[in-house]
Formats: C-alpha cells, structure tokens, sequence
DNA sequence: TCAAAAGTGTTTACTCTACACCCATGG
DNA sequence: CCATGGGTGTAGAGTAAACACTTTTGA
C-alpha cells in the first residue's frame, strides 16, 4: 500500500500526522439476510436524518480507530439485532464502495457486508433513534445512498455462493431438514428444485450435512416426520449445486 | 452507511468537518500477474523507505480525495507499469485490508485489487526512487506490511475465477492459440491438462474464444501451425472447467 | 381416507476422461 | 525422417434430470 507513492509527484505527502492528509471517514454497510416465513428477509434501518431522512438503508456504521473493518461489522450487527449471541452467524466481506460522490456530505469509503443467520428475532433497534425491521428482500427499492447497489451484490454474491459452498446452513438454526435446507436454495435462487435429485446431491456430498445422532425427527409437520442434520465440517460443494435457470448462462456480479 | 451511527452512544459523532474525526488514510495495493516465460509472475517494487526499506511490496499508493479506489488502481496501474495502453487489462477489486496495526506508522485502509495482463513490458519504475520489477510468484515470499497475504489472496482468487469465468483470455494479447490458453491455465493452477478435452471444453462454451477470421495461424513453431483465436464476449464459463487435483477438495479462499 | 410432505428407485441422456491416432511443420 | 506440437475420434465410466412410486403423519 501506501508508501510506494512516487516521491517526485505532487500526491498526498508522505508524514505522520494523519489530521492532515486523511480526509477519509470508513464505515461498514450490512446486508443481512434471514428467511423468515418462506420468504427472503433483509434488516433495513429506517434513517432519521438528512441526507435521506425518512429512507431505508441497510445498517451500518463508522470503522473504529482501533478496530478492523470486520472487527467494526461484527460489533454493528449485535448493536443493529440485539442478539447476543451471534455465534451461528455468517459474515462475509463484500467488497468496498468509494465513488467520491456516495455521500453528499464528505468522503466516505465504505467496506460492506454480507450477513446470513437463521430466523433472527424482531431487531430491537439498536439504541437507534430510527426504527429497524426486516423486510422481504425486492419490497424495498430505493434506499438511501447507494445500498440499492450493495445489497443487489450482496445478493448476487449469496447465490452464487450457494452453488459451491456449504454456506446455505447458515439460514438454518443447529438442526434442521432436508426439506428446510432445500427452501433455502429455493428462496434465494427463486427457483424450484427437485426433491429427490436435491436429497442425492446433498447427502452425497461428504461434510455438507450429518444426520442427528439417534435419528431424532421433526414431528408437529403436516406429512411424514423428517430427518434432522447438522451442518458438517465440510466448506466447499464439489462438485457444485448448479442453479437449473442458469445453465448455460451465468449473469456476472459486479464484485466476484 | 455512516449515519446509522447510534445517537446514544459514545462512538464517532455525526459532522461535517472531515479532519475533526477521520484519522484514516486509504490506499490501493494492486497485485498485477502476468505470464512470461511460461511462468506466472507478479509486479512488485522495492521500498526506498522505513518501514521495511529495502524489501519487496505490492506496488500501490493512496486514494486522491477526488478518485474511486477504482481510479486509483487505474491510475497506479499506468504509473507502475509504465504502459500507456490498458485496454486489454483486466482490473478487479479483491478485498480490503484494514487490520489497525497493518501499516506502523498510522491507520491505513487499503482496498487490494488482482490485475492480469498479456506478457508487460518491463516496469520503467514509475518515477519511484525504488525499482520495479516482475518476479516469479512464489519466490517473492517477505513482502512488506501484509502483503504476502494479500499476494496469497489475490493467486487463490485468479485461479478460482479461471474455473468459472474467460478470465484466462486477460493474460494473452489479442490473438493466442489455444495451446497458450492451456498454458495459462497450467501456469496459474501447476497442474497438467489433457489437451483434447481441454480444446473441446473451449471450444464447446459458446462466446469464450472465436476463431480469427481467414483461418489465420501463428507460424514459427516446431510442430503444426496453430489456428488462431480471439476472447468472445462471453464473461463467465458454464459448465465450469474445474481444477483436475481439486476434485472434491477446494481449499477455501480468505475472500470469497 | 385423503392430503401433504418425506423418502426410494429407476430409466435415460448426457458429460467427462483417458487414450489412441493422424496432421503439418522445422531441423 | 524424426521430434514436436496441433488437431480428431472414440469407448467406457460416471453424473444428472425426470418422474414414478412407497411411507408416514395430521386432519
């Protein structure tokens, strides 16, 4: 980074007082997702000052002195949900927003996120002055700044992990079903798969699930009681659980 | 991002006056590959400057308060090289860095980005005091600052994107023969492919690489003459030519 | 006893791999 | 005429898609 700044050019110079050369402020944005009642859910903050008072955005802050972009994502999101313990959480680095003109009111630089968790509660708002909701993902276009965009990638990036990564139980609780795990894959991709093909693929992929230890089922359902799994040790999907809609062609994200 | 700030609490204050609370500088690191010599090599130069004078980093350098880090990269990009012409270089963002203690001297942001290009010419040194030069990756371990694992990060997202995308085209001018696309491909995974299959492959995704018109051919060669192609407008490779090694073990990369 | 959801089996088409083989050129 | 790299053909293994079918529960 930084250092190799040709010396001779007329550039930012190179020194020790940072007041003086860093008209920088860092911040993270937060696209976090959940599926909630069949349907692809984004927590949304509902913003209460100008610019865009009154819009929704994604949740976010500013980058600490003292902590790192993930280290400030982290700390954002138990402020943004409440929750304590974030543990089964997933969190990804999306990639960096730094169009000079993002924010009317100063530099900002923005490193976003991805976040992915099972049924999340209500948000409690964070200490927030504005309210915070989860909001089914398409029912909420025009959001403040440019987190159309980033949350558009965000959710391209989701999809397009779902084919090679074990990264869908993430959207589910500890245990959870087959048939649970392939609303996931349908949700997000909008399509719909077949059961028994989607079973085969899964249960043959070393290290995606494992069966509860006792062959416990979940009962209360409609029809036949289900298997639980968890989720294995397993990171990466070979070979890869392509999207039916796609074959043959692959929009390309923005980031990846 | 940025105003969701929680107004209760003690963290960064909302204003306007950027100097008063933005102590970050942000900066570009780019990690430029290119293939030479039938080796996969990586431009980086040498510090003129403590910290870590005298060692080899990833060439790079700030943010202008009235650029993108897109621009910068761009920008850094026809310093370094010295090449006035980057149309047929492939540029994109990889992640960004932003440990607290990455850089000694002060907080310092940096957004990485992968650049591929056909065979450059030698680095002129960019009117930087230290050299530049192209080093074969691998035997340029003991970067400055992070950047070994950046370089790390960026070598595993080349060749991951190389199963799924026509991103190998960005390493060849814009004639090659497809025993040169299977070079690059070998050069940037260190595996051998079969060379039938590996033809058919490309050849059967639509849009990846288009015979030039005249049946043209590059002469000069031991053997036959080879036909020549050129990149077709497709972006991404579906079904994807995975990784012979790989097969059912992908290491996960840092970033995606 | 019916609807709904879980789970199994099977057929067919396709794709990938490995390898054998021919072609054209320079030395 | 032989080494070298380009280019084609093909048999068998493996994989995936489509769909018929059985099982087990709640209403």
């Amino acid at each position: 980074m930084n250092a190799t700044v040709p010396e001779g050019e007329a550039t930012v110079p190179e020194g020790y007082d940072p007041h003086a050369f860093a008209p920088f402020a860092v911040t993270v944005d937060l696209a976090v997702f959940t599926v909630r009642d069949g349907a692809l859910q984004v927590l949304l903050v509902e913003r209460g000052q100008e610019p865009y008072a009154g819009r929704w955005a994604l949740p976010g802050g500013f980058v600490l002195p003292v902590e790192s972009a993930e280290s400030a994502a982290w700390r954002e999101l138990a402020e943004e949900t409440g929750i304590s313990d974030l543990s089964g959480l997933h969190l990804e680095q999306l990639r960096t927003y730094s169009e000079p003109d993002r924010d009317p009111r100063m530099r900002v630089v923005s490193v976003a996120f991805a976040a992915l968790g099972p049924d999340l509660p209500e948000p409690r708002g964070g200490g927030d002055a504005a309210r915070a909701e989860w909001r089914p993902y398409g029912s909420c276009g025009a959001l403040a700044f440019d987190h159309d965009m980033i949350l558009a990638d965000a959710h391209d990036r989701i999809g397009a992990k779902l084919e090679y990564s074990c990264l869908a139980t993430s959207f589910l609780s500890a245990e959870f079903t087959l048939g649970e795990l392939q609303q996931v894959y349908e949700t997000v991709w909008g399509t719909a798969l077949d059961r028994p093909n989607f079973r085969r693929k899964v249960l043959a992929t070393p290290g995606f699930v494992e069966p509860v230890p006792g062959g416990a089922r979940l009962t209360g359902g409609r029809g036949k009681p289900a298997a639980l799994y968890r989720a294995g040790d397993a990171t990466a999907l070979h070979p890869p659980l392509l999207r039916p809609a796609l074959r043959g062609a692959r929009p390309e994200g923005r980031t990846s």
